[in-house]
RNA sequence: GCGAAAGUGGCGGAAUUGGUAGACGCGCUGGAUUUAGGAUCCAGUGGGGCAACCCGUGAGGGUUCGAGUCCCUCCUUUCGCACCA
């Protein structure tokens, strides 16, 4: 055996093992119980960052675990091929996205096998393929059948000096990232997917899904935002036409509180009025002004003008002004709200600025109300009051029977509201999926027909900023009408790219059928058992792909409601960030690896200085790993310097998956020292001699001790992997076992029996970590069949039992003595030991004893 | 703004069901060894105190024999907000 842990020699080695045996290539056993274990696919942007490292990490861990459990384990790759990054690399280099794009590709594929993932690469596949987007196309086709998918204006970022279309991402302070021009919104026409069709089962179904994080669960539910309410009409004339202006509302109890009516800036009514009123006309186009991102229309300054319209109170008749509020969202209900200054925050705060009145109508349990300032409880449910026949009613009560006196009128009734809007799927985009229809000036909007599938996405062209590349080549969109055969024009617009990752996992189970999406395959590995990606994906793709597998389902593709049975979301990877603040001109951050900081005798951070100039740099805290904080730590040189188990160790060891993990050079290499330290454990233990067969009643006292650390140690990481997936407590409890083989200095053929068997325990156990590493020692501790081909192993209860126990006691909840006592003590026995305890009867002295608490196996506490 | 989390030594974190706060690792201090070392090994390391002990889990209240854990209020940080993936 090598003296000294090399991990380039050794991972090689292992690696080569697992090719040359096809370890990891799946195939359908109807014998053994199947495990899907899926992270979510990469973007290809160019290298692997520590990002993927974690996520693919915490995947091959459980994949291996479950696989040396017996499971016929299932762990696929793919690529997300599609996107703004590809384009955005085109116009900065001039490059194709598509010859960009499969370079990436064959970069991280490389990172990837040698990170020593025990991926099953026979299935493949790259989003960007037209095997692949070609029944993103087809399933298009059965959605706009079924009226799943249909076309309707929806509301984009518009760059006015490139004539372009702008991702949320591409607008700065709103204002476009190449031209700096203000940013307009603009309604086109675009496909949607009827997403809230299927709201409802959305959200019941997240009661069932209990292996998801309940926080992902109530996030879903939130954005799927379901409120139960009214749907109030306030009716107006319009020249002699009888009019109804409708708001939702989920405080029709208010209704008598009501002021004002406001509408959103894209509301129809506003554009008539606006069509007689000049100032309202330029309030209007100041609202279209800015992007159409909700987290900025949340923030701006409320804003109104009034319309000079009025419309009449459903109940009283009285005539309310009708505003333009840009506070008010065309997407959510109607697009217009009723406003009741008296019960609703930003209504208070619209009416004070703009001197509305102020009419309080619910009674919250007679806490005062004053209209000079906003209190919380204002908003609170109570009764009715100064509101007619429906005074003294409750939250409930007055909405049903508000609801029930508008239906008679036939001006309103109860509606069930969702939060989720429809899905729209259309992109200005080249690098995307093309939407397969054909505009013809005869025969309208036109399906592909499915034989001409899969409509074949252009990968010459290369676009430079300015409105979309398919849009300009006449080679794509000039075309023949399926209907009629006149000449007819493509559609431009290509999918969202949420569309290609909304079902590559069913894809994965039958990657190389040509002539179907997906085949029965699918019903053996699906669902996925563990699902592992970033938690920034909680909401929008998981909904998605719950949604999409859905659609596939009353399609009569798969029989599944639920794609994904567990769910892990891992936190993000953070660095230091250090920078300098340069007299004029922007912030100059700097790599945590160019800075050296300075600490005093105790470790604590007194400064930092740039290690090439040896000048001051302030530190910015920490942040996630990004290229504009230049934080960012390249996998290859961690696997480079100390090699891949360092590095997978590393990520599991130093955050539990689901927090935030912070990067740490000094870790790593703690990393890397333990594995050295392992290594020489293994070196020592084999080249002092054979062991000999273990005698367990044979064992002397510290021997025994070992081997009850051992079997703890392999019962605690078993629990950790396997259920509670806190892959750091597993290693750190590997860590105690190796420093007690460390420390213990007992000889003779049994205590080396017994770390022999403590050291196959930490190899196994290991083994899904730092697999390379565990494959080698594996074999130097003397065994012919490889270590991800073992079972894992089952700790021996009877290396489990205890004797004697120790146990705290306490004297009014403080830690006072400790006692050991007979494991099989009562709680009689217990409790007599604790109170002889010298330390304890110190401490109640002359005080009577009130109550002795005995925690079985614990703790005793005395009560004086 | 709305929604969701997190906050424990110098740092990452542990404490699994309300029961020993700080496991494990990093860093730091001292020592050994070495030509030397950023290598290796040994010991120590929450704060205060000579000690007995006292204090201590973002802040402030509460429940309990007992609270890092449960409840209320507040503060800070991170993530998401529908065209980044």
């Amino acid at each position: 055996m090598q003296e000294n842990y090399d991990p380039a020699a050794v991972e090689a080695a292992a690696q080569r093992h697992w090719q040359e045996h096809d370890t990891f290539r799946a195939s359908e056993d109807p014998a053994r119980p199947k495990y899907y274990c899926l992270s979510m696919f990469p973007y290809p942007s160019g290298r692997l960052h520590m990002g993927h490292v974690r996520n693919y990490t915490i995947g091959d861990v459980i994949s291996r675990f479950m696989r040396m459990q017996g499971c016929n384990v299932l762990q696929p790759m793919g690529w997300d091929a599609f996107g703004l990054p590809a384009e955005n690399a085109a116009i900065a280099n001039g490059v194709p996205p598509a010859k960009w794009t499969h370079d990436n590709i064959a970069t991280m594929k490389r990172q990837l096998k040698t990170l020593g993932f025990g991926l099953d690469w026979s299935r493949e596949l790259a989003t960007c393929l037209p095997s692949y987007y070609r029944w993103n196309q087809w399933l298009f086709l059965r959605m706009l059948e079924r009226g799943i998918a249909y076309k309707r204006t929806g509301t984009v970022n518009w760059d006015p000096v490139d004539q372009t279309v702008l991702a949320n991402e591409q607008v700065i302070d709103g204002r476009g990232w190449r031209t700096g021009a203000p940013v307009e919104k603009r309604n086109i026409p675009m496909y949607y997917l009827g997403i809230t069709a299927y709201a409802e089962e959305l959200l019941a179904a997240l009661d069932r899904l209990d292996g998801w994080p309940e926080r992902v669960r109530t996030m879903q539910a939130n954005w799927i935002g379901r409120s139960e309410g009214v749907n109030i009409a306030f009716p107006y004339r319009l020249g002699e036409e009888r009019r109804l202006l409708r708001v939702f509302t989920t405080r029709a109890d208010t209704l008598l509180g009501v002021s004002f009516v406001a509408i959103a800036a894209e509301h129809p009514l506003a554009a008539h009025a606006a069509a007689s009123n000049r100032a309202l006309a330029e309030f209007v186009e100041e609202c279209k002004r800015g992007s159409i991102m909700e987290a900025d229309l949340a923030t701006m300054e409320k804003k109104g003008m009034p319309t000079g319209l009025t419309v009449g109170h459903p109940l009283t008749g009285a005539q309310l002004p009708v505003w333009v509020g840009n506070y008010v969202l065309m997407a959510y209900g109607e697009g217009a709200l009723m406003g009741v200054p008296g019960h609703d925050e930003r209504d208070w705060a619209f009416a004070k600025k703009y001197g509305l009145p102020i009419l309080p109508v619910i009674d919250v349990g007679g806490r005062p109300y004053s209209t000079d300032a906003w209190q919380p409880w204002y908003a609170d449910h109570g009764r009715c009051v100064r509101s007619g026949r429906y005074d003294g009613l409750d939250y409930a009560a007055a909405t049903h029977r508000i609801a029930a006196d508008l239906e008679a009128q036939g001006l309103g009734k109860l509606q069930v509201q969702w939060r989720l809007r429809d899905w729209g799927i259309s992109r200005q985009r080249y690098w995307g999926c093309p939407i397969p229809i054909i505009h013809c000036e005869r025969c309208g909007d036109v399906p592909v027909p499915d034989e001409q599938l899969p409509v074949l996405l252009p990968e010459d062209l290369v676009p430079d900023g300015s409105g979309n590349p398919l849009a300009k080549s006449a080679a794509f969109v000039n075309c023949t009408c399926p209907g009629c055969g006149r000449p007819a024009r493509r559609e431009t617009d290509t999918m969202d790219t949420f569309v290609d990752s909304s079902w590559y996992f069913l894809r994965y189970a039958s990657a190389d059928n040509e002539r179907a999406m997906v085949d029965a395959r699918v019903g053996y590995w699906l669902p996925v058992d563990q699902y592992v990606g970033g938690i920034e994906h909680a909401i929008l793709h998981l909904l998605y792909a719950r949604f999409w597998t859905r659609v596939m389902r009353d399609v009569g593709l798969v029989t599944l409601d639920e794609p994904f049975a567990k769910l892990l979301t891992q936190g993000m990877v953070r660095n230091s960030i250090f920078l300098r603040r340069p007299a004029a001109g922007r912030l100059v951050y700097y790599n945590p690896a160019d800075v050296e900081v300075l600490t005093d005798a105790s470790g604590s951070p007194l400064g930092a200085r740039l290690k090439s100039d040896g000048g001051p740099v302030e530190s910015g805290g920490i942040g996630t790993m990004s290229k504009s904080r230049n934080n960012g730590v390249d996998p290859q040189a961690i696997i480079d310097r100390f090699g891949a188990d360092t590095a997978r160790l590393f990520m599991m060891f130093a955050a539990p998956p689901d927090l935030s993990l912070d990067w740490s050079d000094e870790a790593a290499e703690g990393m890397f020292r333990f594995l050295k330290r392992l290594w020489k454990e293994v070196y020592v233990h084999v080249t002092s001699g054979e062991p000999v067969r273990l005698d367990p009643p044979a064992l002397a006292a510290a021997a025994k001790e070992l081997r009850r650390l051992a079997h703890q140690t392999l019962a605690k990481v078993t629990d950790d992997f396997g259920r509670r997936r806190t892959f750091n407590t597993a290693i750190a409890a590997v860590m105690e076992l190796l420093n007690a083989v460390h420390g213990f200095d007992e000889e003779g053929p049994q205590a080396r029996a017994v770390v022999h068997e403590a050291l196959e325990i930490a190899v196994l156990t290991l083994s899904p970590v730092t697999p390379h590493l565990a494959h080698a020692l594996w074999r130097e501790l003397g065994h012919e069949r490889a270590v991800i081909d073992e079972p894992w192993p089952r700790p021996d209860p009877a290396a489990l039992v205890q004797d004697a126990i120790e146990l705290v006691v306490q004297v009014n909840g403080k830690l006072r003595g400790r006692v050991t006592v007979p494991a099989a003590a009562s709680d009689g026995e217990v409790r007599a030991a604790a109170l002889a305890d010298p330390q304890v009867r110190r401490f109640v002295g002359g005080q009577s004893v009130r109550k002795v608490i005995v925690v079985a196996g614990k703790l005793v506490n005395v009560v004086v």
